[in-house]
RNA sequence: GGCGCCGUACCCAAGUGGUAAGGGAGCAGUCUGCAAAACUGCGAUGCGGCGGUUCGAACCCGCCCGGCGCCUCCA
């Protein structure tokens, strides 16, 4: 059974759905004003890697994933820019699909926008204030804090402590230091909807109730996003929606650690900053091979602590899937032996089994990776006593059906050798091939510097020989 | 000032009271004309330090050292 990590207890909990066999789950997505850098990447894939693994499970997931796209930072960018909002943000979203696709994430059941839901948002605020949580000072809404006595239960601050450390401006028109806006007046040029209060804009906070109370319900299973979100963010979702409904808001809460660069949370103010955009162009490999060693890489921490990003962990991940790949490449040939049939099978549900278990407990998705390293160990000594054709197919499509859950090992050309754009170019399979008959046969003639020489010139272009007992040679990119 | 996280071999990384998973690198072998791949063996008497609880602790408690995050926008 999965058990997961509830930021709101502080504790590893078993999960169980409201209703049976079906999960209902809202994740806070980006602000689209920029490029994605890999600490969305990370939370993003966090968050696909547990749908694909509650419908492995056999729940239907109805996912919400938002767009903020009405916000300061937008505002700024395009009047910097001298554009529209919507042309920022429609950039960016379009960039954001593009970035992610490369990365395997696939789409959400829903992926609202803010500014597609003012209707859900006035009314929303309408009934906070009706209810005496929240107060119109000129034409800004506030959520007035101190009505709501269970401020604080996510991120575990009081409010005392808060205003002691409160660096924020004091607004002498807010009745505490705390209360935060649930619609801001806009100013001239600003976009702006019309409300009861005069044209403005949402506060951030407010969207994600809207939203996800209109999408999922009242009340909802999984709630999740960056660490960073727990305060303030999270923390407001919970009072402006338990406070208008008078309900439990979601259930679960799950929060994503940060990728960091040398100990170090990525920030542009420090200059530690990767776009995922910047890594495809700077990888030597292909697309889909880059996204695989970043899915990798990403999944080879456990998705609550920190993850260093770094050139050689990316190269640990090539190398890692590169033993993967290899395997596969060998399963791929056939072999009339089959002394190790037998135990492919039992060796094939033991991982199963305990991969399942690595997951179920909190998305451990680094030993679901060893657990699959286990079984590529395994195997290739299988393979060595002699596994069957069909063995061979088995095999391969259990790792194919595992590795989908963490978006893995679903390709089947792989490269191996990098710089493989120009490698494509320089040398087709043909004439590979071609090669690799000349020197099996310089070989037969114990020419072996001939066949030295032709090895080496393939070498050169990127294409790795293995030759095979039997005289034949296998190649690879 | 408040809240919280982290510190496991050369590197990455599990472990959540029962005697240190897994991967990479390295070294030594097997195989091979050589190479590559694969396989085999070697690698923390030790889990930042010091105490404590316990039959037993990397895991619980206390103190200390070191690193970081949040409290303002942030995945």
């Amino acid at each position: 059974m999965l058990q997961l990590f509830n930021t709101l207890t502080g504790k590893r909990e078993p999960f169980e759905p409201i209703e049976p066999k079906t999960v209902r789950m809202y994740v806070c997505g980006v602000t689209v004003y920029d490029y994605c850098h890999i600490g969305h990447a990370r939370s993003a894939l966090v968050f696909d890697v547990l749908r694909r693994y509650l419908e492995y499970s056999g729940y239907a997931v109805t996912f919400v994933k938002n767009f903020t796209d009405v916000d300061d930072k937008i505002i700024k960018r395009a009047n910097e820019q001298g554009v529209s909002c919507e042309s920022i943000t429609s950039k960016f979203i379009d960039a954001y699909y593009e970035d992610m696709g490369k990365l395997g994430i696939g789409r959400a059941t829903e992926e609202p926008k803010a500014t597609a839901h003012m209707t859900e948002i006035v009314n929303l605020t309408e009934a906070l204030i009706s209810k005496g949580l929240a107060y119109a000072v000129g034409g800004d809404v506030y959520f007035q804090v101190e009505k709501y006595p269970a401020y604080g239960r996510l991120s575990k601050r009081k409010l005392e402590d808060l205003q002691a450390g409160a660096r924020v401006d004091i607004d002498e028109r807010k009745r505490h230091p705390m209360d935060f806006a649930l619609w801001k007046s806009s100013k001239p040029g600003e976009p702006s909807w019309p409300s009861p209060w005069g044209s403005g804009r949402p506060g951030w906070h407010i969207e994600c109730s809207a939203m996800s109370i209109r999408l999922l319900g009242e009340t909802f299973d999984i709630h999740g996003g960056g660490m960073d979100l727990i305060f303030p963010h999270h923390e407001n979702e919970i009072a402006q929606s338990c406070g208008a409904t008078g309900k439990e808001f979601a259930r679960y809460w799950v929060h994503n650690g940060f990728v960091q660069v040398n100990q170090e949370k990525m920030s542009k103010s420090l200059g530690n900053f990767f776009t995922i955009r910047e890594i495809f162009e700077k990888s030597e490999w292909t697309e889909a091979v880059t996204g695989e060693i970043l899915r990798y890489f990403l999944l080879s921490t456990h998705y609550h602590g920190p993850l260093d990003f770094s050139d050689q962990g990316l190269k640990e991940s090539k190398q890692a899937l590169d033993g993967f790949y290899d395997l596969f490449y060998r399963l791929g040939e056939s072999d009339l032996r089959t002394a190790a049939d037998v135990s492919l099978g039992p060796m094939i549900e033991r991982t199963i089994s305990a991969f399942q278990q690595a997951m179920d407990n909190d998305l451990n998705t680094p030993v679901a990776v060893s657990e699959l390293q286990k079984l590529r160990g395994d195997l290739n000594k299988l393979v060595q006593q002699g596994l069957s054709t069909d063995a061979r197919r088995r095999a391969r499509q259990a790792f194919r059906s595992l590795g989908a859950v963490l978006g893995l090992f679903q390709t089947d050309r792989w490269e191996f050798g990098s710089r493989i754009a120009e490698c494509d170019k320089q040398i087709s399979d043909q004439e590979v091939e071609l090669k690799i008959a000349e020197r099996a046969a310089a070989k037969k003639q114990k020419d072996f510097t001939r066949a030295d020489a032709i090895r080496k010139e393939l070498n050169a272009l990127g294409i790795t020989i293995e030759d095979k007992p039997d005289g034949t040679s296998r190649w690879k990119r």
